[in-house]
DNA sequence: CTGTAAGCGAGACGGTACGTCGAGTCTTCAG
DNA sequence: CTGAAGACTCGACGTACCGTCTCGCTTACAG
């Protein structure tokens, strides 16, 4: 993939991703072409071909490093507290436009699944490993059910958000990790029905 | 769609579906071409443009008429058990093979406004609407608390399941409806912790 | 070919020769398409195929109604007289805007036996015909060598007007049969070289 | 032609000619699509549109390339001698199966102005420009009437020729060049009729 | 005077080729 | 020896027509 080398220009690097960023956001992931990042970077098709294995390679790198603050998780104690402040992160990217090719990636994904396994290892996979550790330690702490599967909270929790970006029903607003955590975390039965 | 008459071939237009649904299954929604669906249901070009848009709107409409049985909420007064049998439908329905195209078909909905309208109008929106219904009276009949927005419960609840068809982080297993369902009535909060 | 009847409807018939034309003298011949002529006489397709087994049929038939005047010899004695009158005939309808089409039929006869026959057997043949008949009397006349082979008289008097038609150097103008017969009769050699 | 450079691939280019030559002369012009052009040379359809605007004038370059040896006239002083010498070269090479497409060609460009430029301006212009010089020295040397026009000597010369090519009402033959100039030059007209 | 069978207008159908776009590879030249 | 430029082969795009095939709908003659 790579043709190993120290002579890598980062000038065009960055040129590519920047591009990548631009377009994806503005024709859309899909109506970007490989042809149109290299025009617009001002750089040859092989010097992406070079580096990268597939657009979607390229755009995937492009928004991993403007999604770095997302990666880490608070630990105040309160379990619902620090998930609120990682998840309006999520929410807050998500919603960025600039961040508009994000959904037209996971789309890409579905049928290319050497993309789908970086998408998977290199951006979603950390996050939730990094979510699952503060959800055992809640768990441990007495913050959480010990009887529910965690990676299913997690599911639970990080759904709805993705819900929303791919079916664009409605927008994320900010508010969105606030009122999943109250439902999730409250339950949907009414307090009048114990069962 | 856009010619008018009923001089339209169902043999043509079911070849067609058909088509689409095998080689979105197989080869996948991205790599299938609309020549290789018209070459596969033995039929002409022109005669899949001339009744749909896209090959999104073909395969959407292919799937869409598979997906007939999910559309409706039973009323057997207990809103989990009714939530249950349809959400166990749904996640039949997603984990099925033949039901892969799915996933990539929301990926191009994501650069294709007019796609991600049939999608959300066609098949999500009056699901969307079914389930708002029974909710409702799920509400007013005490079983749901009733200080909660619907269309956050909608995506509590369905939110996960999308999550494991685009991330494919794991399969989506028969007892998804149960789990989640348990999830979100209950609460994550453990009982020894009412705060 | 013919579908036998006497139910055939002339208006249709005469609606569909004279779009021909038209459209002949203006997109021109191969730029026509069978479909333009049925929507122009305002006709279905299959009554054009009903009829004719091509473009190139069509336009044959329509041409040769009108160059129903260009068949005939006058036969006043005089051989170079007579070629003159049906020569100018000739290139008066060669020259007339309505009848462009013409050029481009010779063209598609090239690549289509059948209309190259249609064409050669229903105009050029039963002209060649009636000039080799004047041209033998006037041989038997002694006004023409009599060591000549008539076809190639032909082709020597005809040859430079298509010439003209197909490769349009320049126009055929009203005088072109005077200067060929000129020509063709007196020789090129000078008067005073009896060699 | 269109985009410049010395980039250019010499393997495509004469792939492409060759190709161009064998299909015009088998299936014939007409039924020759570019497509089939470019399967046949191993080239991509785009690197035909990249250096010729039409099929017309890949032919008519691939014709052109074969036909150089037509393009001069000699000089013996004796003007016939000249002109059987070249008109010789040209019926053999309108009579050879290889050189079949020409006719089709004639034919495409009587609708196809830009193609008719090019036919004019690369083939037919230089030769007759060629022969017209040979004749003007001819009539200053006396071997040519002075009260012709050379043009319409031209058009007398060649028309049998490309008569018999369009109409095919028989094969050019190798004598046609005799024929055709001792017709010419010695005239129509019996000797005996001095007029 | 009313079936019924033909020609008619219309236009959908299975196809082929069009001319264009972009993918990913290969080649040339400059720094 | 990387990087820009861009020509190359290839495959799919969406469109235009091809020639064939139903569809009703007149018409016109046969019972």
């Amino acid at each position: 993939m790579t043709p190993n080398s120290e002579r890598r220009s980062d000038r065009a690097r960055e040129a590519i991703l920047a591009a990548a960023l631009e377009l994806t956001a503005d024709p859309g992931f899909q109506a970007t072409s490989v042809e149109a990042i290299a025009k617009r970077a001002g750089v040859g098709k092989q010097t992406i071909y070079r580096w990268w294995p597939s657009k979607g390679a390229v755009v995937l790198e492009a928004l991993g490093e403007r999604a770095g603050q997302t990666l880490e998780f608070p630990d105040t104690g309160d379990i619902v507290t620090d998930l609120r402040t990682q998840m309006d992160g999520v929410a807050e990217l998500l919603g960025n436009p600039q961040f508009a090719g994000f959904a037209g990636l996971v789309g890409a994904a579905q049928s290319d699944p050497s993309l789908s396994r970086t998408l998977i290892d290199g951006i979603i996979g950390p996050r939730v490993a990094a979510c699952r550790k503060r959800l055992e330690s809640a768990q441990q702490a007495g913050q959480l059910r010990d009887d529910v599967d965690l990676d299913e909270v997690i599911e639970l929790l990080y759904g709805p958000i993705y819900y929303r970006l791919l079916f664009r029903t409605r927008p994320i607003t900010p508010d969105i990790a606030t009122h999943i955590l109250d439902l999730a975390f409250a339950g949907l039965r009414p307090p009048t029905d114990p069962r």
